[in-house]
RNA sequence: UGGGGUGUGGCCAAGUGGUUAAGGCAGCGGUUUUUGGUAUCGCCAUUCGAAGGUUCGAAUCCUUCCACCCCAGCCA
């Protein structure tokens, strides 16, 4: 794990504060407030703002709300919340509808000098008028038409006295241009909808791009980092910058997105996920996005980890799960406090304990971190152990509780088994052990070795839901066309479980360790009679490894 | 010959003509371990999409070819 980036970008940043190009620099990070962010974007927050922190600059939250059919507060408020989650400040929080008017007049100036022109080609005729991508398109009929009236159509349309689709407003480049973006792209479109900072104040709005150079430029942005499908459109980005008396030179660099394997990072298929109930929310912890990470139990810097991690280049790239869930195991394993679960209990009964006596022990919440304290924990005579952690026909190499086998109950005694209670179908209801007083935990001088330490919990343990969740799509490379079939039927398995009761009173937010089974965050679900523990991730089981293979 | 990109091990990724091609993840094997976890040690590309060429020397330069991705929204 490097701590300074290397890779293109930081290169082309050097080379540009190396020459005196720059000072120093300012990157922006510009989502649409459409939709949630999710883990994509997580990379590009990090890369926006780790860049300008690693050359001493400064890091804008722009919202590129230009579209106001599709965005909403409620979007703006996640996002400002998921950035900040993410550990990141913003120099400032900037919209690009704040520069509406500055754009507008832009947008005239062009006009005037020739550089744009009203269209009203519906959108149907402006495709053809387009051409394909191997036959240049052709001009349209209103090209020509005088400066004047152009200047005069879009107060029009500004002012709201036409329909929307009436009229457009186009710059002026070339229909043959082999890149498309360059034949007379669009600039201002009517759009009668409200929008969720400027109300109705505005009939027409800009497009992407024309409003995005040109707010890089107004806020000073030296370096406009995006994704590789704007590769095409750095051309009239930059006719714009070139064009437009504009008061900065923003460059634009493009990086390839993150495909993780397992999810889909489209905005557009999360939110069918969300809208036709496939998922619970944007922030259903199956779900990619940064709030779903968050109820999942990611933390912030495992997501900034693994994005550092990643890298930046132009390469396409799918990453596996397995590097997101190391980022995360690596934050928590030493700070995530451990305690005893168990996901299908099963009744242990020490038949040797004497009648009635509780002894209470004090069990570390990390034995390797003794700075985190310890919890009390009771021992009666009588606990629940995990089903897996007991076989009555065990596989070679077993080393859990078998008959005729031993097992230590993790800090407290070594059990050895006795006899089994079956119910009328044979399955077994309980197990009975004696217990060997003498290899009581930390005063243990009876020199015995067990294979097995497994934990369990007392017999006054709280029920608690554990929400177990999995990739969301079984294919590594999930298309999202065919959600359905698509998805992982077992994303989510519900399971009744007992956690001890330290365990059970544990923050909602915070993110333990069941000892031998995962880690866990408490979640907002829970009630005051029984918490609710989603599983992030499980830990490693070699054991489950070697059963696979055989 | 539309335009724009990209090709280094299973997945990422350094490498910018000169030791035997970094590192991480995954995998495999060992040690330690009161979590079959953690930690730790070792193994894991005669080869850089392919073929030619330049050079004393090429993943790095040249040529040709191949494969894959993006673009024809009044979305971003």
């Amino acid at each position: 794990m490097s701590d300074k980036p290397q890779h293109f970008i930081a290169d082309a940043i050097q080379a540009d504060l190396d020459s005196g190009n720059h000072d120093s620099i300012v990157t922006r990070f510009p989502p649409e407030p459409n939709g949630y962010l999710h883990v994509g974007h997580a990379k590009s927050i990090c890369l926006n703002f780790g860049i300008a922190q690693e050359f001493g600059g400064q890091t804008n939250l722009r919202f590129d709300d230009t579209n106001p059919e599709k965005e909403d507060q409620e979007y703006i408020d996640a996002i400002r919340r998921d950035v900040a989650w993410l550990g990141f400040e913003w120099a400032k929080e900037c919209y690009a509808s704040d520069y509406f008017e500055q754009l507008y007049a832009w947008a005239q100036d062009l006009i005037q000098r020739d550089l744009a022109y009203v269209d009203e080609l519906d959108a149907e005729q402006m495709r053809a008028y387009r051409g394909t991508l191997k036959q240049p398109g052709q001009n349209s009929p209103f090209r020509d038409r005088p400066a004047q009236e152009s200047l005069d159509l879009f107060a029009g349309m500004r002012a709201g006295d036409f329909a929307e689709g009436q009229y457009i407003l186009r710059a002026k480049i070339d229909m043959a241009h082999p890149n498309i973006n360059m034949r007379d792209p669009a600039l201002y479109r009517i759009r009668r909808a409200h929008h969720p900072r400027t109300g109705d104040a505005w009939n027409i709005y800009p497009t992407y791009d024309f409003a995005h150079g040109q707010s890089d430029a107004i806020e000073q942005i030296t370096h406009s980092l995006c994704t590789l499908e704007f590769e095409d459109h750095r051309p009239l980005y930059e006719w714009f910058i070139d064009n437009l008396p504009v008061p900065g030179q923003p460059r634009q660099i493009e990086f390839s997105r993150l495909q993780l394997e397992h999810c889909l990072t489209s905005k557009r298929k999360l939110l069918a996920l969300v809208t036709e109930g496939h998922v619970q929310g944007w922030d259903d912890p199956r779900m990619p996005t940064i709030s779903g990470m968050r109820r999942r139990g990611f933390t912030p810097a495992s997501i900034r980890d693994f994005c550092s991690r990643i890298g930046v280049t132009k390469k396409a790239n799918t990453i596996e799960m397995s590097l997101l869930e190391t980022c995360l195991r690596s934050d928590l394993e030493n700070t995530a406090r451990r305690g005893f679960a168990v996901q299908d209990p099963i009744k242990l009964t020490i038949t040797n304990w004497p009648q009635g006596e509780v002894l209470a022990l004090d069990a570390a919440w990390h034995q390797r971190v003794p700075e985190l304290g310890t919890r009390p924990l009771e021992f009666d005579g009588t606990v629940y152990i995990d089903r897996a952690d007991f076989e009555e026909v065990p596989p070679p190499k077993y080393f859990r509780l078998k008959p005729g086998g031993s097992v230590r109950l993790k800090y407290a005694f070594i059990v050895d088994f006795e006899s089994l209670i079956k119910d009328e179908q044979g399955n077994i209801a309980e197990i009975l052990c004696t217990y060997d007083p003498a290899t009581r935990s930390g005063q243990d001088e009876s020199g015995r070795k067990v294979k097995g330490t497994i934990q369990w919990v007392p017999s006054q343990s709280v029920p608690a839901e554990m929400r177990l969740y999995d990739r969301l799509f079984s294919d590594p490379n999930p298309v999202g066309d065919d959600l359905i079939n698509e998805l992982n039927p077992e994303s989510l398995v519900l399971k009744q479980g007992l956690v001890e009761p330290a365990l059970a009173a544990v923050e909602v937010g915070e993110i333990v360790q069941f000892e031998r089974i995962g880690f866990f965050r408490k979640d907002e679900d829970s009630s005051a009679s029984e918490p609710v523990f989603n599983r992030a991730v499980t830990l490693k089981d070699g054991w489950a490894k070697a059963q696979k293979k055989g």
